[in-house]
Order: structure tokens, then C-alpha cells, then sequence
DNA sequence: TATGGTGATGTCAGCAACTGACATCGCTTG
DNA sequence: CAAGCGATGTCAGTTGCTGACATCACCATA
């Protein structure tokens, strides 16, 4: 991350983040399977988050309310460490290779949220647009969370962006 | 493609691409920006079409309306040629660097389709969540089309998934 | 204590994707 | 016919990534 920020994404070698850490650039890659995998390999610890939300929602809740159960349990989880997630997103947003990861690994975080819902009973295509809808949701919220000029906090920002979506497919 | 069916994806080198089509691998990387792109080039026409599409929709379609129609005109022009369009998912379904350029080429579709959406006067968050929306519907959607089992036209298709996004988040 | 197993790391050689710099060739245009 | 331009070839080089094998630290148990 410190090379990252320094020299640019593009411009860190493999044989420069081995040498900074100590390490081999053969080491490195027993580690991460590549090199952008640096930056996403905390996604596994926020899957089972969500998808673990989403199990233990109580039975009464529609498809989307547990799926926004485990969005604001994810947003809290986020509050803590912003500065970090600022930088990092930083780092993605300048760079299309990163952009790429970035995008299937939330498109696999849809698929586990779809996954957890047909446990709960929801049938197809309800559950797979579940799982897609609320990833839209918080991608959006996101987005506005790491954005400088916004203090509201990401759960509170969650909220918003489901309204909103409720308003524009409600009908 | 030819070669991508044969041997598959991975074991497909760029020279074996550039010999098989009397070229050199030179000149491959200057017609595609790198080995993944052969699949994906494809990708800005149909940009263009859906663009076209939602500017072209009458002012009094509100914005899932305006989304819905570009859907279906593209998914008028995916009925010309199935076979190609089945053969080459199978390519990109059975690897994961290709999923990761398709899924960020769907996300450039829906941003495109936002940016539409919002010179109509659209506003946010409503015009990024129809545009993430639509292309999560035209996705699923698409699944259907190219699984063997179903024999129902794509923009009949489309307008199922559809109806299914307003039932799950109508509310 | 010696022995052997296990997991993390190092070493090395090599492939394949991709790039920059420069040369060449064919076609069009004045 | 000369000049210009776009597409292609040539070549050398960097970087990401992998397989095979060696080493080393640590731990369990005979």
C-alpha cells in the first residue's frame, strides 16, 4: 500500500514490494495469486459478513430488508478504518486493471448474496436481483462515503441509496 | 476464436493467434489493446446502440421505461447470430481473467446508460441505479438466452426479468 | 537426543504478455 | 513522380507469473 501510494500502482514492481517487505518476489506471490490482489484480499472476511447477516436475519424479512440488514452491518464494519479505505480507493480509481478486480469481486459478493437468500428460500430471479440490487446500493454508497465533501455515515448513507431504489423500481 | 475453441483460452498464445492469422504479434497488440480484448470489442457498438436508444425514447417514459426500451432493441440485435453469442460466452465462462474484463465492460454499459439517463434529467442516485439496475436485468436475462434449456426470444426474456426487478423491489 | 514431518521461504530457470524504437512497404494525393 | 501516411515487420527489453527443487525453523515423538 505504502509503494502503491508513492510510486503509483503502475509503477511498483513486484521485485520492489518483495525487496520493501524483505522478502522474495517468489514469497510475494505465494501470498497474493497476483499483484493486484494485494488490494482485495480482504473481500473473503466482508463476504462472510454479509452473507452471515443475511442468514441470521429473522425469517419475517423480505429478500431486500435482509439484504439491507447485512449492507449496514457491512457500512459499520467500514466505519471503522476510513482513512484506509479512502487511500485505497484512490488507488483503484486510477487504474483500469484494478477497476476490473474490483468490479468481479463485487459481482461475487452479489453472487454470495443471492447464494444465502436461495438458502432462505427465495426463488430465482428474485434472488439473484436481490443480490445485484443491494451491490448497486452499496456500491453507491460507497462511493459517496469515501467522496471528501459527504460526513454522513456509510450505514446512514446505505439507507438513503435504498429509498432511492425502492423509488425508481417501486411500480 | 477459432483457436480460443480449440485449445481454450489459456492455452492460446498470442504468436499462435498472430501465425494463425499470417500476422505478426506486434501487430496483434496494436488492433486489441491486449489478449482479452479480441472478446470484447465488440462491447462499444452495443454502447452506442443502447444510448442511442434512451435518448431516443419518448420524453414522457420515466427512466426504467426509457432503460427498458434500449434493452430490447439491443436484445433484437443479440437474435441475429445466437450461435456466436453462445460459443463465446462458453470461452469467457471458463475463465476468470475474461469474467473480470466482461463484468467491467457491463459496468461501463451502465454507467453509459446513467450518463443517458441523466441528459434526460435524471437526476442521482435514481440515474446510476437504473442504469445498474437495467444492466443487472439485461444480464440475467442474457443467462436464460444462452442456456440450452430456453427457447423463449430475448427481449421477451428481458421483459420477464424485468417484471421480476419491480415485484422484488416495488415497496 | 535423534529422527522425521511440515510449512514457510529462497534460488533459479523459463515462458508469455506487453512495450518502445525504428525500419519497411503499399497506397493515395498533389 | 515525390511526398506523406497508415499499417505492418523487426528486435530488444521489461515485467508478471510459474514449476521444480533446496533450505531452514519448528514441532512431535520414538
Amino acid at each position: 500500500m505504502a509503494l502503491y501510494g508513492e510510486r503509483g500502482y503502475e509503477n511498483t514492481t513486484v521485485a520492489a514490494i518483495a525487496e520493501r517487505a524483505g522478502l522474495t518476489e517468489r514469497t510475494f506471490f505465494r501470498h497474493f495469486a497476483d499483484k493486484r490482489e494485494v488490494l482485495f484480499s480482504g473481500a473473503a472476511a466482508l463476504q462472510d459478513l454479509l452473507v452471515g447477516a443475511i442468514t441470521d436475519a429473522p425469517r419475517s424479512a423480505t429478500p431486500l430488508e435482509a439484504a439491507a440488514m447485512a449492507l449496514r452491518a457491512a457500512g459499520e464494519l467500514f466505519e471503522q478504518g476510513r482513512a484506509g479505505s479512502v487511500q485505497r480507493q484512490r488507488v483503484i480509481d486510477a487504474n483500469p486493471e484494478l477497476q476490473e478486480r474490483e468490479v468481479i469481486k463485487l459481482a461475487g459478493l452479489a453472487a454470495a448474496l443471492a447464494e444465502a437468500l436461495r438458502r432462505r428460500g427465495v426463488k430465482d430471479p428474485a434472488a439473484s436481483l436481490t443480490g445485484e440490487a443491494a451491490i448497486a446500493v452499496f456500491r453507491i454508497a460507497f462511493e459517496r462515503w469515501v467522496a471528501e465533501s459527504n460526513r454522513k455515515r456509510l450505514p446512514r448513507l446505505i439507507d438513503d441509496a435504498l429509498s432511492a431504489l425502492k423509488t425508481v423500481a417501486g411500480g
